[in-house]
DNA sequence: GCGGGGAGCGAGAGCGCTCTCGTCCCCCGC
DNA sequence: GCGGGGGACGAGAGCGCTCTCGCTCCCCGC
């Protein structure tokens, strides 16, 4: 392909415009202390001859790289099911980019590729680690927070609540399900029923703990385990009509749950919503639009969830000194609010 | 957060193994010439201390970051409306792993962006470079190319046929759009419509010409412009109605363009596949298997797309002497088949 | 038994940068 | 007018690694 050019150096800038190189490294780095037509020859120096740092050079000096890492678990899971990952990716990226760090991105697939990206961590390549892992069992978390490396996770851990100085960013789940639940209330409906998420996750934990928040004492039967799938919604569907031909809602744990249940729905001469409300949650696109009917659902701010990740690292690292809120302190971890989406099916 | 410790240099496996700094690198960077008591004692010492090279320092002197970056330009546009994106990444991921390079992600957004892609390329901060670029004017494949770094494009650049040297990894649109019109007409249906892609887009022109070469003098008036959205799928299909009544089958240029064209005959009370037949493209999951009725699609295997591109730039940059097949010499353009997937709606 | 040729290992330079000091000069105050 | 202080700049060390080169020692051949 393409031969390297050998790229020009601090020492050839300074020789240019006549200077050392601590007074080059100076005015590129943007310190004061360099006046202003000195200053000048060195930018045109330095425009001149295309001078780009080296970035080897600098972080092995100040130990810094100004990159971060996103570590994606498991992506066959829920993730590549569906476009968050990338939005999610979109806000991350625009926040690094923002604050000049690069984005590595590391993706595991099994525990051979645990250790790796746990020694990846460990050895500095970084600054940081955004991490995404969404079971429970995983060990991925542990090894990274053992890695000594400043880390924000998406999604709230399972361990969480007793380990501290966890941080993590997270849709308020729990509340969304409340809301949605609320919502089917409102329309008059009292046999909800709700189709869990895969229930190793804790966004499908929460989502059922919202349900049982304001369904206090519902019929247990109108809890059915699944696992995020269109087929789980089927076969969940199939089950809630054999054993409570009588309800007349449905929330999902998530969309593509939804969406199977609505085929089964239509499938059975259960008209929706006139017969059975469905709720979703999600709003992942373009799926919750185009069900027949179009899905009621709880949509989640995925880019700003990344965006916020990023954030919270950033400053974390104290490199967000120009953000004027919540300068200062130990980042906490912070819990997105949903929407409730109306469309037809609810 | 987490400070961070001083961590063990190669000076300090040295030490402790007795030997010279020089004879530590070659124990961990595998070159011979280091009897074998000696180089256990060494890797003993690596063990006990836990080291891990220094990457910055590695990279100034070998000038090798053993790191590829993955440019994604404007990723609202289609990348983001399905999972592809995140297939691809997955796919290059792996490759990368295997050869332990590291994976740089930079999405662009606008135009500024596209200064700050070739700045950082052109700043020898990866090896090479993977680059997405959906758009025909997109000024940014010009860009990277002129940055000098070895770059592997997915998808064919409009301009690939011209340059020489471009080396790009696509599917085979041209073909998959032909099987796709000749299931058509196998199914003995005669009058076939298509509903193009935005035609900015390569993929979409491709697939436009696939349709043209089966279909070689069909009505004009039975091709429909569209952008690759369900919406245009509608209205397209509104259109097509319209126009041509008597239609007995459609060729849509994805399948989110199928699924609104369904939606409309439906509307219109046409029978799918028995008065329409109805063929995707993308095989885009859920949404292919989610329609009413299931869809004929072309399916494209969007991973070994992302792990080609990845090897095919490794191997420019000959990072793979171990790969047999097809060694030496600048790597040329590869075109991916595809498959003819059959569901119900054709 | 001796010379020559490797192979095995160590010494040292240097990659391109940052950053601490030290030097110089300018400007101020008395 | 002179001393002192501070700001502007340069000199130099050193970050942790690789790699060339040269020394040593071992083994082989005659």
């Amino acid at each position: 392909m393409t031969e390297t050019v050998p790229r020009p150096t601090l020492e050839a800038v300074a020789a240019r415009a006549g200077v050392s190189r601590a007074t080059v490294s100076r005015v590129v780095n943007g310190a004061d202390g360099v006046r202003e037509p000195l200053a000048e020859r060195v930018r045109r120096a330095v425009e001149e001859l295309g001078y780009v740092p080296n970035q080897a050079a600098r972080s092995l000096v100040t130990k810094r790289h100004d990159a971060i890492a996103v570590v994606v678990a498991e992506p066959e899971t829920r993730v590549f099911a569906d476009p968050f990952f990338a939005r999610q990716l979109r806000g991350i990226s625009k926040e690094l980019t923002a604050h000049d760090n690069q984005l590595v991105l590391l993706l595991t697939e099994g525990r051979d590729d645990h250790a790796r990206v746990a020694r990846y961590l460990a050895g500095g390549h970084v600054d940081g680690a955004l991490v995404f892992s969404l079971h429970l069992d995983d060990p991925l978390p542990e090894l990274i927070q053992r890695a000594g490396v400043p880390t924000v996770f998406g999604g709230r851990p399972d361990w969480s609540g007793g380990k501290n100085g966890v941080v993590y960013v997270d849709s308020d789940n729990r509340g969304g399900a409340r809301d949605a639940v609320r919502h089917l209330l409102g329309l008059g409906r009292s046999r909800v029923a709700h189709i869990t998420g895969a229930l190793d996750q804790t966004s499908a934990v929460d989502r059922l703990d919202g349900f049982r928040d304001v369904m206090v004492d519902a019929d247990p039967r109108l809890v059915v385990e699944g696992d995020f799938t269109p087929a789980a919604g089927e076969r969940a569907m199939r089950e809630l009509l054999d054993r409570c031909p009588g309800l007349d809602a449905v929330f999902a744990a998530n969309d593509l749950t939804a969406a199977g249940a609505l085929r089964v729905l239509r499938e059975h001469g259960r008209r929706v919503p006139d017969d059975v409300a469905v709720v979703g949650f999600d709003d992942m696109l373009p799926i919750a639009e185009q069900t027949d009917p179009p899905l009621t659902t709880v949509r989640q701010d995925i880019e700003e969830m990344g965006r916020l990740m990023a954030r919270l690292l950033l400053r974390g690292l104290d490199r967000t000194a120009d953000a004027p809120e919540n300068v200062g302190g130990t980042p906490s971890s912070v819990i997105l609010p949903t929407t409730l989406v109306r469309r037809a099916s609810a």
